[in-house]
DNA sequence: GCACGTCCGGTAAGCGCTTACTTGGGCTGC
DNA sequence: GCAGCCCAAGTAAGCGCTTACCGGACGTGC
């Protein structure tokens, strides 16, 4: 009477594969995975009756079995939660991370890997032990942005692989990353030569985040060797996100501070922030204070005016991370552990440095004051 | 000699915690899985030695002796590969469904389980069967955007739960989408009543596509009802992408097409693109032509002029989506399949469509012509 | 003090695969 | 024509868990 819709029939397996084609279940096994010669008729019967049934092996089975989940986790900083915020919502701050994401997963699916993505709030007590449990459902892990103090990421890293991005490599892990201090300098030299600005501000990330400190360290390097000034220290953190941003030159107008003539961000999103706040206090970008992100996410260039930065490529770093990883998986584990890969940078010059946004060449302002 | 770095020691297993509690590897899992009644000291042995070893249990072997491998499957679709276009290497148009992502990972978080994520390209042959091989790693399966065939979405349902976002309910799936209808009407209204504009299009999404079809009934509907001209059909079609969406404005003014009073995008991402056409025109946007988009996602806001959108609480369409599915896996299958779930959506009014930037309230423009 | 009921915890049977080992049929070579 | 091989295919032993089942140690009631 009832026409029994939905999972009714459970999924063949392949014991029913092997009844069909009249073999046992080691022929089916070795057909599917090319494993001994096979005659060719076996393997047709194999073949058909796998086609029939529509089979595809349980993924839990053959993990066990294989010792080979073709799984690789991944973890995503969320960044914390703040109630009642114009950035609240946006959750923007992932476009990052996803990126890279998505990187991996095309060159994951290559080798039949999948994502297992997890998200933590570094707030959270557990957040260590929630790693901890993805790496049981995968044959490797790849960390964003430093979710694991050294002492876990150790004992992580001696029970499987483990790649971190934007991090520092550990004897036991490989750390992708892009070139900061290349990519910085350039920043630096063109806010400093090109436009001749003379005081610089740099607007950092998280704290202790080795991107972040690269940036800033390339940065004061470039200003120190051009005699420039540059501001940095408390006053100068965004913590990577608009908000941060926002909320730092908020902090600075108010204690009616003066803005530097450049303001050198450590990444876009938090550019975004500085200038949605100098826009709301009426301060002109370029024209009054030159703002610079880093990363070229995609928003980069919708916004006015269209951000300068520094553009990595995003997927690549997701691919490396995840090609590094595979090796590790494959047993090259000593290859590449302790190794530290930097992928290349490019400056893109829009219109927020100064820059003409037709003719994107640089335009020499004469610095206020 | 060698400090033996890596992944040298296997993660310690269910026997190991036995042994070091000294009792069984039955005891253990019942202490871990909360079963029977296992007397207090029993229980503080087996939680020390978990304590002390470390010990999570492996996924796949718990998935495959609890047929519950705490994993689903989301499946996007991933936009064919274009080359030499001025948004191709943004792949911002995956931000949509990111965050529809985002939110199902948070709730599924809460369950205990992982977002196996895998982004298919329609063009591939073999497409389909990448969705069955994903199905086999998970306890159900989540589809956006109408991936699948009806003939193997069926087939598919018949072996796990399978819920989809903005598609169609068929008698063994669920359905999760914005309220369609809703948003598009408030935005006719809002143009056609509040701004008074007589001559309106619509750009409309991928073919097919059960959203853009109804949020074109919608607007058509509408229009009809107060007397306004609707311009629709091939030559409006912009993909849901901004490429698509650019692609579509070009070929009208190459073709020295009139452009009407407000062009009504099917979604945010073409909305850009069509922006960035005008712009490219000298066409003023809301004076020459208004715009307005769907979705609202985080750049609508940071666009120039700030793009009119309909917000449907992206993260709720995932979380709406996970619970759904949530609940099949758990058995209660035939209490929602079958059912197409619809989330509010609400009218975002900002620049685009007319509105003041800074009261947000409509101004009333007259038509020219 | 004995029969019986309770309650813990151990034993062992899978879950659906892969693969080492084994079997046996068909060849080769003398 | 028979010993010795080779190779295809079957048998069975796990992989690391969960859980049905069972046995033993108590405690209760008469």
């Amino acid at each position: 009477m009832s026409s029994e819709v939905g999972p009714a029939s459970q999924p063949p397996t392949i014991y029913d594969v092997a009844r069909a084609a009249g073999v046992s279940i080691a022929s089916v096994s070795r057909v599917l995975n090319a494993q001994g010669n096979p005659r060719a008729d076996t393997r047709d019967r194999v073949l058909q009756a796998v086609a029939e049934l529509g089979f595809v092996p349980d993924g839990a089975a053959r993990a066990l079995s294989a010792r080979l989940k073709e799984v690789v986790g991944v973890v995503v900083r969320r960044p914390p939660w703040h109630e009642a915020s114009m950035f609240t919502d946006e959750d923007e701050n992932l476009q990052f991370p996803d990126m890279i994401n998505r990187g991996m997963e095309i060159v994951a699916q290559r080798h039949g890997f999948d994502l297992l993505v997890r998200t933590v709030d570094l707030q959270e007590p557990d957040a260590g032990s929630r790693i901890f449990a993805l790496a049981r459902k995968s044959d490797g892990i790849i960390l964003h942005d430093r979710v694991l103090d050294p002492d876990q990421l150790d004992r992580l890293a001696r029970q499987l692989p483990v790649v971190t991005l934007a991090g520092r490599p550990t004897p036991s892990t490989a750390n992708v990353h892009g070139d900061n201090d290349g990519g910085m300098r350039a920043v630096a030299r063109h806010l400093i030569a090109d436009h001749g600005y003379r005081t610089l501000a740099y607007l950092a990330g998280h704290e202790g985040s080795p991107d972040s400190l690269a940036r800033g360290s390339a940065l004061a390097d470039e200003a120190r060797a051009a005699g420039v000034t540059l501001l940095e220290g408390e006053d100068w953190r965004g913590g990577y996100q608009a908000e941060g941003g926002a909320a730092a030159i908020e902090r600075l107008i108010a204690a009616g501070a003066r803005l530097p003539r450049a303001i050198v961000c450590a990444n876009d999103q938090s550019a975004i922030g500085v200038l949605h706040a100098l826009a709301h206090h009426g301060v002109a970008v370029p024209d009054d204070v030159a703002v610079t992100g880093f990363d070229d996410i995609p928003v980069a260039r919708h916004l006015r005016p269209q951000l300068t930065s520094v553009r990595q490529s995003i997927q690549d770093l997701g691919a490396t991370a995840f090609e590094t990883l595979y090796s590790m998986i494959g047993g090259a584990g000593s290859a590449v552990r302790g190794r530290d890969i930097a992928l290349p940078t490019q400056l893109v010059r829009r219109q927020s440095c100064g820059c003409d946004p037709q003719s994107a060449a640089p335009r020499k302002a004469e610095e206020a004051g």
